[in-house]
DNA sequence: CGGAAATTTGACCAATTGGAAAAAATGTTA
DNA sequence: TAACATTTTTTCCAATTGGTCAAATTTCCG
C-alpha cells in the first residue's frame, strides 16, 4: 500500500546550496535531480515527519528515520547530509501549507463567513495534518531556534497584513473592535490544540466522545465561541 | 468542596519502591529525609525544570541538569537514581498547581465572574510559570507516555466535575448553551498559548508590542472574546 | 572529639549517537 | 553492452549518553 501522498514537499525543483554543504553528495551543483532522488527524498521526508513530530528534533535519531524510511543510515545521509537538513526542509515546506488558510482571508469578503471559514479550515488542518502541527509546536516550545528568522520575517509580514484586514472590518463596524493580533492567536491556539494536545483531549473526552466526532463538536463550539461568546443570547 | 488530589506519585515524604529501585541510595527505606536532601532535591528540580522545559525529556541530558544544578552527575544521581524520576516528579507537582485555578471554579458563584477570573488566572500562570507550561506541552506533544494515566484519571474526573458545573449554569440560563468540555479546552488553549508559543507571539508582535504589555492586551482580548465573541455589539 | 552515616568525587562502562570513507552494486545512456 | 554516474552497503569512528561503583570527603550527633 503506497504511503498517502501529502504533497507538501518539494514545491520547487530542488533548493540547494542553502548553507555550506559539507559534501556534494546527492546534490552535485547544477546537475538535475534524478527520479530516484526525488522518490527517496519524499520517502525520507515522510518518515522524518513521523519521527520528528513524535520525538522532537533532539529526541529523534537518524537511525529511527532511516528505519522508518526503510533504508540504511548511510543511505539516508546520502540524500540529506545532515539531520538538521531534513528537519529544516520539513519545517519550511510545512509552514507554507500551514499558513495557506490565513493567506486566503479576503479583505473584500464579509468578516463573518471569512472568519468562520478560516476557523473551520484551520481545524481541518489540525485533523488532517496533526504531525505537521506537532512538529511546529515542538519547535516553538524549544524557542524556535531553527526558524526564528521566518517568524520575524514572512510570518510577521503576513500577520501584519491580515491584522490590517481585520482592523478594516472593525472600522466598518462589521466586527467588534478588539485586538486583531490576539484574535489570530486565539484562532491558532484553539484549533491547533486539537492536534497538539490530542492525547489530553481524548483522555478527557473519554472513549465515547473522544472519537472522530470530536472535531465536529469542536467546530460547532468554536463557531459559537468566536461569533457570540459564552454569555446567554439575551445578555450578549 | 475538597480539593481533588492529583496524586499520581507519592506526594508524601518520599516516594520509594515505585518501580524496581536499582539502588537504595539517598532513600533508605523508612529513614527520614535530611536537610541536605531536601535542599539539594529542590535545587535539582529547579535546574531540571529549566532543562526539561527547554529541551524536552528526550533532548535533555543528566549532565545538563547536573551542570545547571551546580553538581556532578553522580552526585545528582545520588538524589534521583534515574532521569525519568526527576521528570515524573516535576510533572506531578506541576500538574497539581496547574489545575488549581480550575478546582477553584465555584458552582455557587455567578458564571461571568467565575469564568472571567478563571481565564485571568490561567493567563497569569502562563506568564508566571512558562516553563511548567512548556514542560507539560512537550509531554502532550509526545503523546504523554509518562502521564496518560493521570490524564484519564484525576484530570478527567476534575474536568467532568467542572463540566457539570458549567452545564448547571447553562440550564439556569446564565450561560449560552455550548459544549462545556470544548469551552474548557479553548480556555486552556488560548491562555497557555502565550507560554508555549512565546517565541511566535513575540516575533509577530514585534519589538514594540511584544514586551510585558502583551499579557495585558491578551487578557483584555480574551475577556471580550469569551464574553461576547467578535461580532459587533448590535448583532451579538 | 570520634565514629557512624550521609554526601561527593573520580574513574569507569556499555550502548548509542551523528557522521565519514571507500568499496560494492546498480542504473543509465550512448 | 560497455563505460560512466548514481546509489547502496560495509566498516568504522569519536563523542555523548545514562548509569555504576568504590573510594574519599563531609556532616551529624552523642
Amino acid at each position: 500500500m503506497p504511503p498517502i501522498k501529502v504533497k507538501m514537499l518539494d514545491s520547487g525543483p530542488a533548493p540547494e546550496g542553502d548553507e555550506a554543504a559539507p559534501k556534494a553528495r546527492a546534490r552535485s551543483r547544477g546537475k538535475p535531480t534524478t527520479r530516484i532522488q526525488r522518490e527517496k527524498r519524499d520517502v525520507i521526508l515522510e518518515a522524518a515527519l513521523d519521527v520528528f513530530s513524535e520525538k522532537g528534533f533532539l529526541g529523534a535519531t537518524i537511525d529511527q528515520i532511516a528505519d522508518a524510511a526503510g533504508m540504511s543510515k548511510p543511505n539516508l545521509l546520502y540524500y540529506f547530509p545532515r539531520k538538521e537538513e531534513i528537519y529544516k526542509r520539513l519545517m519550511t515546506s510545512m509552514l507554507d501549507i500551514w499558513l495557506q488558510p490565513l493567506r486566503e482571508i479576503d479583505s473584500v469578503g464579509d468578516p463573518v463567513p471569512e472568519i468562520r471559514s478560516y476557523i473551520r479550515r484551520k481545524l481541518e488542518m489540525s485533523r488532517d495534518f496533526p504531525r505537521q502541527s506537532r512538529l511546529f509546536a515542538g519547535e516553538m516550545l524549544q524557542g524556535g531556534p531553527r526558524i526564528v528568522d521566518v517568524l520575524e520575517g514572512d510570518l510577521k509580514s503576513l500577520v501584519d497584513e491580515k491584522a490590517k484586514v481585520l482592523e478594516g472590518w472593525m472600522d466598518a463596524g462589521k466586527l467588534r473592535r478588539t485586538d486583531p493580533y490576539h484574535l489570530i492567536f486565539s484562532i491558532w491556539a484553539t484549533t491547533q490544540h486539537y492536534a497538539d494536545f490530542d492525547v489530553q483531549v481524548r483522555a478527557v473526552l473519554g472513549r465515547d466522545r473522544g472519537g472522530e466526532g470530536r472535531f465536529e463538536d469542536a467546530a460547532r463550539f468554536l463557531e459559537t465561541l468566536f461569533m457570540h461568546g459564552v454569555l446567554p443570547p439575551r445578555q450578549g
